[in-house]
DNA sequence: TGTACATCAGTGAACGCGCGTTCACTGATGTAC
DNA sequence: TGTACATCAGTGAACGCGCGTTCACTGATGTAC
């Protein structure tokens, strides 16, 4: 039907099959941040998406759970990355803090899609309590105590070159953690309340809350 | 199949037919809470929990939208409720700021799957953006809003009583909703998290950004 | 260098399912005379 | 007080759809001899 179908795609030499690994999830990924729901993400859309038939995938996932579970995962890295890599841009470690927390807040904006499916998974009733976590439930919340690291980390730079007088750094970091959160997740949903500059809201975010002396 | 459905479900008397209005609302809403998926509440599942057929939902509602659109409106009700009442329960603006902040947050955790509805629903691809608005959307914004306003009006009489040196109570309410919410939002998602107490990290938030003396 | 063959990366048809929605209908409830 | 009838709140069967998953298969790629 689909003009995309008409494009034979040109199947992967001997060997080289785990190359469509990447390009189902890379389908995956982009039909999760244009649709903006893990429902939509299904394995024929995928298929679909990636120029295959539906089976196929089968060859790389056992399921599509596991076929998703690998996504958040991706996420994850990104995340983590983003915020990563924008920390050591600088040298300054209140400059670091204030970087890594607009990395924070620039991909939950730039993926918004991607940057709720981190922690707005849904899955199914009764795991929300820890006793039932699923193994990957357990991988996502260490991937996302990895990123969390960077910005305790960034904290206690501030508290050492004096900058801060925080007394518990990691107390602290996850107070900045909760409103970076929240200001992505409520920026994204509610874009008709009257946000003040972002700039300036961050700013007093990290101020007030990793007390950082004001500029 | 089930043995709800063996029971004879009566039908309502001439006149009484919204009543079934009010029930199929609450099924639907049963149903939200307890998948925690908006996909979940389907017209069929909705009326096998209310006890009709499906297409009986359509004498109250247009479509499987509109019915959805009206829990979402429900929920916002029921938070407006929360938060308004937990306020006028104090005297002290102090106290009354408080306890709005933790009928807040105790809202989302009593019903993690209501509240999330409220902000993270999802409309699919563009309606992010405010332009492609739907009139749902702005209604759940102006249901927010009021919400929101009960934050406003706390931080202020604070301002008012002494107890804070804000200066700006519209921008530090900000602030302080996008912290409770990220709070909110984040506990439900990461449980596993070595979360502080409560209470604490709750005065932490209200102390440092609606710039209240430390008790 | 040539050929038979095993392997591997997928294909295509089919299954049973639950869905939103439509349609013609039913039978109890209330009303007009 | 009795009866014909309109109304109203739902029912039950059916439609076409996309889904996850299974199964037997195909045909190009590489290998053994």
């Amino acid at each position: 039907v689909t003009a995309v179908n008409s494009t034979a795609r040109p199947r992967n030499r001997r060997g080289e099959g785990g190359r469509l690994r990447g390009e189902i999830l890379a389908a995956a990924s982009a039909l999760l941040e244009e649709t903006g729901s893990e429902d939509a993400v299904t394995l024929r859309a995928v298929a679909r998406r990636a120029g295959i038939t539906a089976p196929a995938i089968y060859g790389h996932f056992a399921d599509r759970d596991a076929m998703l579970d690998e996504v958040v995962r991706d996420a994850f890295a990104e995340l983590t990355a983003a915020v990563g890599d924008a920390a050591a841009r600088w040298e300054d470690p209140l400059e670091r803090l204030h970087g890594a927390c607009r990395a924070y807040v620039a991909f939950a904006q730039e993926r918004p899609h991607r940057y709720r499916v981190l922690f707005g998974r849904n899955r199914g009733p009764g795991q929300l309590e820890t006793s039932s976590m699923t193994k990957a439930k357990a991988m996502d919340d260490l991937l996302g105590a990895q990123t969390f690291g960077v910005l305790v980390d960034a904290v206690s730079d501030c508290v050492e070159a004096g900058y801060s007088h925080s007394e518990q750094a990691l107390y602290d970091a996850t107070a900045l953690w909760v409103a970076l959160h929240g200001y992505a997740t409520l920026h994204a949903s509610v874009p008709a309340f009257p946000w003040p500059p972002e700039e300036e809201l961050l700013t007093t975010l990290v101020t007030r809350l990793a007390r950082v002396e004001p500029a």
